[in-house]
DNA sequence: AGGTTTACCTGTGAGC
DNA sequence: TGCTCACA
DNA sequence: GTAAACC
């Protein structure tokens, strides 16, 4: 599942192999349902080719193409989402559902397991994109706002809150169970019920965890791949996440799972409180 | 309105 | 081993 | 992971 460290990889990636380059084609390769929103595969062929690269950027888990022409191309990931830069001769990478061409006999393959990943061609971005907060990594996110914002709930634990994405865009289910834990916050408690001093402690926890997945090249549990089909390291390095029943790292109780809005939630029923 | 559940799709792994 | 179910 | 449906 890729998260804000994980695209952010990706984009970091993809950069120096992309930008410049132009678009020759797009082909989708499976039966609907393709990536493909709001125009059909063959419109998004003809409107893609021969658009230039301008930059590769990142919002939230978003990337976000700019082309030639003032269009830029959103694509997300979702849960199994993974794109791969190829040439047409390499192996075949699995559940590869569309191929964009680039003119430097390269291709980016858009490959997806589940489908529930996106591409969609745009005038204006931002109507492509979700309700999105600010970058946890960026220098408007700060303790101060994440207060205000969590102010602003009732009931909603923390976890949900901090999974919201107009909280801290780019913020998913590994990053926010390892914040929490980094925080000693309990994801059950009420966002509105945390006390200043918790607040920056998490602040401070969001940042870090963000930081050392981006310094590790992301998390890879199944699927994700960077653009050249390699998994992250993170995996190694998380505290609580998938670590249901096994010894927590700083004093040996046994982590817990439960359910939090629908998303399994670990934690440590001793440090987090 | 905020919060919670469900739908979208396909595969893996655990338990019986 | 094969089937079902929870989970991602 | 996200958006729509449902309390």
């Amino acid at each position: 599942m890729p998260e804000l460290p994980e695209v952010e990889t990706i984009v970091r990636d993809l950069r120096p192999r992309a930008v410049g380059r132009t678009f020759t084609g797009f082909q989708a390769l499976t039966a609907a349902p393709t990536p493909v929103r709001d125009m059909t595969p063959e419109q998004l062929d003809a409107a893609l080719r021969g658009r230039r690269i301008e930059s590769i950027e990142r919002r939230g888990k978003y990337l976000l193409f700019a082309l030639s022409g003032g269009l830029t191309l959103v694509a997300h990931l979702r849960m199994t989402g993974a794109l791969l830069h190829r040439r047409p001769t390499d192996d075949a990478d699995a559940y590869t559902r569309a191929v964009l061409s680039l003119d430097d006999d390269t291709e980016l393959r858009f490959a997806d397991l589940r489908r529930f990943g996106t591409l969609r061609l745009v005038e204006d971005a931002t109507q492509a994109l979700g309700r999105l907060g600010v970058e946890p990594l960026g220098p408007e996110f700060t303790a101060e706002r994440l207060a205000r914002l969590a102010g602003t709930r009732t009931s909603a634990p923390v976890k949900s809150f901090l999974m919201d994405q107009a909280v801290a865009a780019g913020m998913g289910n590994i990053y926010a169970d390892e914040a929490l834990f980094a925080a000693r916050i309990d994801p059950r408690r009420a966002a509105a019920s945390l006390k200043k001093a918790e607040l920056k402690r998490l602040h401070g926890a969001i940042r870090a965890v963000l930081e050392q997945g981006v310094a590790n090249r992301g998390v890879s549990f199944r699927n994700y791949r960077d653009v050249a089909g390699n998994s992250g390291s993170n995996q190694y390095f998380v505290a609580v996440f998938r670590r249901t029943g096994q010894p927590c790292d700083v004093c040996g109780m046994a982590i817990e799972r439960v359910k939090l809005g629908g998303r399994s939630t670990h934690f440590c029923p001793r440090c987090q409180r």
